[in-house]
DNA sequence: CAGTGGTCTAGACCACTGG
DNA sequence: CAGTGGTCTAGACCACTGG
């Protein structure tokens, strides 16, 4: 029942992480000082450190120290990626345009997706993130008022959706459904294509520790975009 | 440059798993046996089956033992299943038309995807594989002569080119591309929709330890089949 | 050089499982 | 009960990094 020590030293480290006490690229206490710290072996301090590495929340090397790592690193597949940041990687344009944010009462199946009761208040937003001007995804989100209160007051002109959930709400768990289908007009004018251009559907649902915290229906032009993945067994 | 001692017992236990000594299930020696065997002390000896418990080669129960797992859980995302099984969990019935299959010259493309020099001789299969007599998939694959000399041999229509390839050459690694698009008549024909029907189009390349194995384009109709996925932070 | 992490020992006490 | 894995100690020697 009680705690295992090198437990409660990871939980410490973890802690000063998720306080911002320590932040990526920081050095951590070594061995030798946690050892002093915490009154325990060598051996526990290292057993600490150790796992803290293995999941790829810290990253030692030898002789030099260990360090708060980058930023945890995700399942590469399906990788839930900012989309703005996405297109500055590859050196292009980013602009965004707002085209609906307000509450809403939810449909059945709106609830479903958000696993809300039905006709409740939530959140719901519309944009259009485009690069180099064009536009490349068409994002529908339905957000959870109770785990997101402050959703409305954003500018998501200066943060996508997507920045501003990751920081209130950080993610355990996401699912997704990829298809091609034809999207109605309304979408399509909105991405500049033809109703019969194919698009991309990605619909994806994140949880927090605490529920669902937002439902998102992602259009992309056929045309223009891919999804990528890389597995490693 | 030597190799650590709990490593040198990690690949003795590895060893006998693939060579079938230590099948899934069963009881490997326990920390006290290694320990004698190895001549090393119990932390190393503990050090070697943990880790490969970490790795989820090995499961470990206090008081019991540790056992083979019973096999390597693979990404969830974009999973690599057999198609044959995928419907079979339904509860439909699979079935399976062969299109194609002999040695072809590469062209420049395909010569990429492979990894092979160009116009080069490879394998090429194309399956068409339904779901209640409905089809569901378009396989169109290119295979490496060299890594799977028996390719052209098999019989498709009693074991998908999946599940073989499998068998003979075990994937370590997987790349996957998924697109929303339009396909062109044949295809279209053979999955029985309008040249119109947005499909998803999955490429997919596939690593063994000694290199690319196969390359596959897996047509899918937008209206029949969509791509899921869940991960876990 | 002092400090770091990497490996390893020979003990200890504990909680748990099955017979 | 004997055997298992889980935690922990107080040492040791080593390879590596930077100053």
């Amino acid at each position: 029942m009680t705690i295992p020590r090198f437990a409660q030293i990871k939980e410490f480290l973890i802690g000063q992480i998720e306080q911002g006490v320590l932040m990526p690229g920081d050095q951590v206490p070594s061995e030798n000082q946690l050892l002093e710290q915490f009154s325990v072996s060598r051996m526990t301090a290292r057993r600490a450190l150790q796992e803290l590495s293995d999941e790829q929340i810290l990253v030692r090397t030898q002789g030099l120290g260990t360090f708060v790592a980058d930023s945890r690193p995700m399942s590469s597949l399906l990788e839930i990626r900012n989309i703005a940041d996405e297109i500055g990687a590859r050196g292009h344009q980013y602009s965004c345009e707002l085209l609906f944010l307000d509450v809403i009462e939810t449909s059945p199946q709106q609830a479903i997706d958000l696993s809300v009761p039905e006709q409740s208040q939530i959140f719901s937003s519309i944009l259009l993130h485009c690069e180099n001007g064009l536009p490349l995804q068409y994002e529908d989100r339905l957000v959870n008022p109770t785990l997101v209160p402050d959703y409305l007051k954003q500018n998501f002109l200066l943060q996508t959706p997507n920045a501003y959930l990751s920081k209130v709400a950080p993610m355990t768990e996401a699912d997704h459904v990829v298809e091609a289908l034809c999207v109605d007009k309304n979408i399509a004018s909105a991405l500049e294509i033809a109703e019969e251009q194919p698009c991309l559907k990605v619909g994806r649902r994140t949880w927090s520790k605490l529920g669902v915290v937002s439902f998102a229906r992602l259009y992309y032009p056929g045309n223009r975009y891919r999804l990528g993945g890389h597995l490693n067994f």
